[in-house]
DNA sequence: CTATGTGCAAAATCTTTGCTTGAAA
DNA sequence: TTTCAAGCAAAGATTTTGCACATAG
């Protein structure tokens, strides 16, 4: 079986449950809290955002939008996977929640065989080699329990200066 | 103007070749060469993945399968972004190219809010949480002229205990 | 020869969008 | 009572797949 999309589709719940580290106790928030969270970033407080929210916030790992509709779907069942996306993407513009990975949208192929590292532009994506002459190098102090280690990728994110100059993009 | 998907597909060819670093210059493979280096891996050495293969080794930046058809069409023109697809991802699963990001296949939130890097499986794409402790810090030891620093992400690669135990997946 | 790759079209996935109804401020 | 969000369906973007024909080994 190929490891394609539909493969990582289907492997990832399993996995993800395999492995999870409890160092993201989140302390639920109440609903005046929530309701002056949303507030410092000019959102309405609905009920279909603060459950999303509490569902992230609570989950081990690093969820996708349709792991994340599976968990919000038995609180709120009549939810929709569109409002899911919606209100994922709405957090990650006013900083509410991050990003894994910046290049997520298409694969991007890596022809550049040697050693370096990328400095990621948050606003526009572009991704560009770094110099490992600009970094100190990266050591692992302790190797992960089990983990054959085979490469080591730094993502030196920011505003690169072409964004710098316009201002009306937003920042997240 | 959101930037989502649209957005990044027009903007990715121009900002791509604004900043390009010219640090990959790649010799190109006589022949014979890439014949042997197909030999290696099992692969039929074709025309079409020649074709591909040199460009995508010659081209700046991190170009996306659309781009290296752009570019290969012009060379070939009845090839087919299908047969991008196809050898883009036989050339990574055998290793003759790799892939920037691991987890471009969709959007993955990041509920931890503590500064923390990730340990990421190559096989089973699964993301898992590294305590700082386990890294040492990583300095930036010349500022990239123009650029504004946010945060510093690394991604140690490997294989994690899980998929070590299963011989029959491929390494890529 | 025969095993593998190509090209085309269709399907599968992932994400966004337009619009109408509903809820928040 | 006005503004913003939810839900639904449809479209858009990205990637994979099935199959007939072509090419490499």
């Amino acid at each position: 079986m190929k490891i394609g999309a539909a493969c990582r589709r289907k492997l990832a719940p399993l996995a993800i449950h395999q492995l999870l580290l409890d160092n993201n106790s989140y302390p639920m928030l109440s609903t005046s809290e929530f309701q002056s969270l949303c507030r410092k970033h000019d959102l309405a407080a609905t009920h279909q955002r603060r459950v999303i929210y509490d569902t992230v916030m609570s989950m081990h790992g690093h969820p996708s939008p349709e792991l994340i509709y599976d968990k919000v779907k038995k609180k709120i069942p009549s939810i929709s996977l569109a409002t899911v996306y919606k209100n994922v993407r709405t957090f990650l513009e006013s900083g509410m929640l991050r990003e894994v990975s910046m290049h997520h949208g298409s694969l991007r192929v890596e022809p550049n065989e040697h050693a370096h590292h990328h400095l990621v532009c948050v606003r526009c994506k572009q991704i560009t080699d770094l110099d490992p002459e600009h970094l100190a190098p990266v050591r692992i102090k302790q190797r992960p329990r089990g983990f054959t280690v085979t490469r080591i990728a730094v993502d030196v994110m920011g505003v690169c200066a072409a964004c710098a100059g316009k201002p009306d993009a937003k920042q997240f």
